[in-house]
DNA sequence: TCCAGATAGTATGGCGCCAAACAATTTCGC
DNA sequence: GCGAAATTGTTTGGCGCCATACTATCTGGA
């Protein structure tokens, strides 16, 4: 076998495999950033928006720790997210009856609504991100990519003790 | 996170898919970066000098803006992580004999040495990275990131006409 | 009861990356 | 040959996110 396609069919060295996922997830990020531009959001803002109007009706208002949480950004990060969306009138802080400290974020009506957008505009463009990825290969994806992050979280977390 | 195996089995929406693979970035970033720490480096300057040092003695020494397309960066960052590795005597810049405008990249044999330091803190952390994902299945995920990173290029470049 | 520690959210400073504008140089059409 | 268009690399301004430190509040043990 050639030595240049020998790593062709080999499994690929980690790094390698990192590299390509930090360059797909710059490049998706561009990609919607820019079609949802026309919303006045990014994809951070996007993706809470579209799990809030999600998540709200099974699972009520939630804690921006949990918001946090469920999408991998620090505390701080998520804060400033919520109050990007909050000036928009698509999220509303409510203020938890026993803990004076946090704020229960809730989706508006008029929140819904952009979410519907979202939606669309995410399927028009996720339609030309699949070509070539089977319904079968996007679950396998969704598990590898999963199990991923659960292990990074378990090597960060172990790390700051 | 027992509300994510209830959508095991569902193939899921692009969104939480995305969603995930952002995340994910972030995490090995941030671990990555830890690790990191010791050489002075990111991640992003590592799997560039990492990969100088892999392709170099094949393909010889490259322009900036094909190191810049290989990892899906523009050519601005692309510039300023090679001045960090060139501050720091890990790479050099050498002039094109017919083409005055580029920089031809080469790594130098301290900056050898880095790499090589740098596949040792790599295959430490990958160690625990890996954790419940098979030789196959890196095959797989990196697979179909390449594909998903090939669809949002097109998505990208055909966008700015 | 009371105080030390934990926890939610916020403010601040820094870093990585992008987009756009720019300068230098090459290439291509006429 | 010559000028317009394309290409390489840099500069600048802005944005998203992190880490840290801080405030306010809750909780649990002596």
């Amino acid at each position: 076998m050639p030595e240049s396609s020998k790593h062709e069919l080999d499994a690929p060295p980690w790094l390698r495999v990192e590299s390509t996922l930090m360059s797909a997830a710059r490049g998706i990020r561009r990609a919607y950033d820019r079609r949802l531009e026309e919303l006045g959001l990014n994809l951070s803002e996007a993706i809470l928006l579209a799990f809030l109007q999600e998540a709200s009706p099974t699972a009520g208002p939630l804690m921006q720790v949990d918001l946090a949480r469920h999408m991998g950004v620090g505390r701080a990060a998520m804060g400033s997210l919520i109050d990007s969306l909050e000036n928009r009138g698509w999220v509303e802080r409510h203020p938890k009856a026993n803990d004076r400290r946090v704020w229960l974020i809730a989706i508006t009506p008029s929140g819904d609504q952009a979410a519907s957008q979202i939606t669309k505009i995410d399927e028009r463009l996720r339609e030309e991100l699949r070509k070539g990825i089977s319904r079968k290969e996007r679950r396998e994806l969704n598990r590898l990519l999963n199990r991923l992050r659960e292990n990074v979280e378990r090597v960060i977390s172990a790390e700051s003790e």
